[in-house]
DNA sequence: TCATTAAATTGTT
DNA sequence: AACAATTTAATGA
């Protein structure tokens, strides 16, 4: 039976590189460390494939090891709606293992990625024991904060060119997202995904942004030069 | 390591 | 949506 079981079960544990990429970890005091770390799994997960879904309940505290997920919602006429993309090194879900309340999103791989879990008990007790870690979930849901409202911001305007601007700039918050780095790796397809633009606007917008200096267009990539003037780029 | 080929991504209409 | 051009990845000598 776990001889079959493990023929299914792509959940292995973390390498140290993949450990020296969870933000977390670093907060916490070498006994909440020897205490959590070993419960973290990691999975692949193929484009298009759910990390999890709306209405189930939490198991897991998730966070992306490597790739680009999207988090969604559809409404009932069967259309969806894209809240955030999630890039390497962010972490997300927390409110809903806080109030041990089903999913209310669902999250998907936009292309193939690592995604690492952490049981929701052990999240808990890091909760009840670990300073440095409630430090980092406050710091996260604030930061999460400020990226819902500018968000909504960008979402009132039609200008494409902003629109991008800030998108782009909200995938590479190195609070969030500590693992993105000055090169953040996303094709224009899954940027037109996320944004819900079309490639052509998305490519448009691209040059324009590029030609203000403010990113460089790279191959699979986008080479961050200004995140400040992305992210309050006004029209 | 290099050359060839396939696949992915970008640029343009 | 379709197509051409460019870049990267994979393959095998």
């Amino acid at each position: 039976m776990p001889l079959r079981l493990a023929l299914h079960d792509r959940r292995r544990p973390l390498t140290e590189a993949e450990l020296a990429g969870v933000p977390w970890l670093s907060h916490l005091k070498p006994d909440e460390y020897d205490r959590a770390a070993p419960e973290l799994r990691v999975t692949r997960a193929e484009p298009g494939e759910l990390i999890f879904r709306m209405g189930r309940p939490v198991t897991y505290w998730f966070g992306v090891v490597d790739g680009l997920l999207k988090m969604s919602t559809e409404t009932a006429d069967g259309q969806t709606i894209t809240y955030s993309g999630l890039t390497p090194g962010g972490w997300f879900g927390e409110g809903t293992v806080l109030k041990r309340e089903p999913y209310r999103y669902n999250v998907s791989a936009l292309r193939r990625s690592l995604v690492a879990g952490l049981p929701a008990d052990t999240f808990h007790w890091l909760l009840d024991h670990s300073i440095g870690f409630n430090r980092f979930i406050m710091s996260q849901l604030n930061e999460r904060l400020g990226q819902f409202i500018g968000a909504l911001e960008a979402d009132r305007t039609p200008n494409p060119e902003q629109r991008v601007a800030r998108s782009i700039a909200a995938l590479v918050n190195p609070v969030l997202f500590p693992g993105v780095g000055e090169v953040l790796r996303i094709t224009q397809q899954e940027l037109a995904y996320l944004v819900g633009l079309s490639r052509q606007r998305v490519n448009e917008a691209l040059h324009a942004l590029a030609a203000q200096g403010l990113l460089r267009i790279e191959y699979g990539g986008l080479r961050i030069l200004d995140l400040a003037a992305l992210r309050s780029r006004q029209f």
